[in-house]
DNA sequence: ACCTGAACACCGTTCAAGT
DNA sequence: ACCTGAACACCGTTCAAGT
């Protein structure tokens, strides 16, 4: 009989085509769409249709599926050419993770929390040096300043992406119950700036920070 | 018969007492010894000699237990008395935070990877803005450079505590393999700084980030 | 070459039943 | 008041059997 299904085995040609790049894809839909928390080989085979044991041949396990996806995210980093001003080409590096992170909040959350190991993430840290070495640091220097920026704006970032989804800001009932809260925490230098610590104005603070970094590069540099 | 163990019900009195407190400590131990990765309610419970669901008297669920765990882990953080110099002062701070991450390296992992609601962790907050507001900056400006300065030094203790177990370097074989391989990565400025980048000294990177960022806050209050 | 059935050893969590 | 048995709906992963 040729109208029953095959249930076992090579699949019918015509057949959506499983493949490492469609499973990454499958995966990060399946972040976005249910958050990091709720991703499993599991979920990502219901979500193409599949048996999740078929994942096993394009993906090493799901420590590597989800290494991928880091570094499918990390590849789509976007950066505009080169202007050669040192400060205004490492503020686009910074806002090319950012603009990324804000596209995909749950994926970069997943970013944050691995350590890759492959050479996949480079782009970034080869760009960073190129603008550094250009301004005039030694190899050594650049890749110490290199690291530091990148923790900074990771660190930044995980702050904001951890403050909450997308959203701009808070409901103020959330934002005022959370100020009152702070105020009465007992402790004196929180209570005063209740308000302050009560907001997060992501872009301001963004700003405020990264400024705070671009102007100790240049201050390094001028020495 | 009273010889009989009761398999169910009320413990018989002389049986360690479960408590909120003894969960908490239990799953450091859970932590410390097989890593964050090996951390589950069923193990914790194992780890007591109890049944998991016997956990859930004390605690509300898995979430509510790992929160619990990072408070306990930033209510650790020992900060030394305060000198009046700044420079030292926020020094102390940030070495307080490395040293709890290099006493409890994998409970740290856990730590940056949760965002706590909760105001247990605001004793650090507290005194970095104790910190700033003596040397002369406004509430508004200390919560944001407060912010910057945990930013930073997370990112970097991110890095640190990511980047292997506690061993200082990791063994020669692997850093020269690694720096060939950045050699040949194709990318320019990664290639030239390969020797740099495959090494990675503890210490003199998270001193050198650090400086980076005492000497940036010292500059914003000097103008 | 690629997929799945059967199977195993895990999870978190609810709820009723026990003492 | 506090614990567990039974139960449910999940996991990742191996391996042999299928086409």
């Amino acid at each position: 009989v040729t109208t029953a299904p095959a249930k076992r085995g090579r699949p019918p040609r015509g057949a959506t085509q499983l493949s490492r790049q469609s499973i990454v894809a499958a995966t990060l839909e399946v972040i976005d769409a249910k958050g990091v928390a709720e991703v499993s080989l599991r979920a990502v085979a219901r979500h193409l249709g599949v048996d999740a044991k078929s994942l096993y041949n394009y993906v090493d396990g799901l420590d590597d599926l989800l290494d991928a996806v880091a570094e499918e995210f990390l590849s789509g980093l976007r950066f505009p050419d080169r202007s050669g001003d040192t400060r205004q080409d490492l503020r686009a590096i910074a806002h090319a993770f950012r603009d990324r992170a804000h596209d995909r909040p749950e994926a970069a959350a997943l970013v944050m929390t691995r350590q890759l190991a492959s050479f996949e993430g480079l782009a970034p840290t080869d760009r960073l040096l190129a603008i550094l070495r250009a301004a005039g640091m030694s190899t050594a220097e650049s890749v110490h300043v290199m690291r530091l920026v990148l923790a900074a704006v990771i660190g930044m970032l995980r702050r904001e992406v951890s403050v909450g989804p997308i959203s701009g800001t808070a409901d103020p009932a959330a934002v005022s119950s959370r100020e009152s809260a702070l105020r009465e925490s007992g402790l004196p230098h929180v209570a005063e700036a209740a308000h302050a610590l009560a907001r997060f104005d992501r872009d301001a603070e963004f700003d405020f920070g990264l400024d705070f970094i671009l102007d100790a590069v240049a201050a390094r540099l001028a020495r």
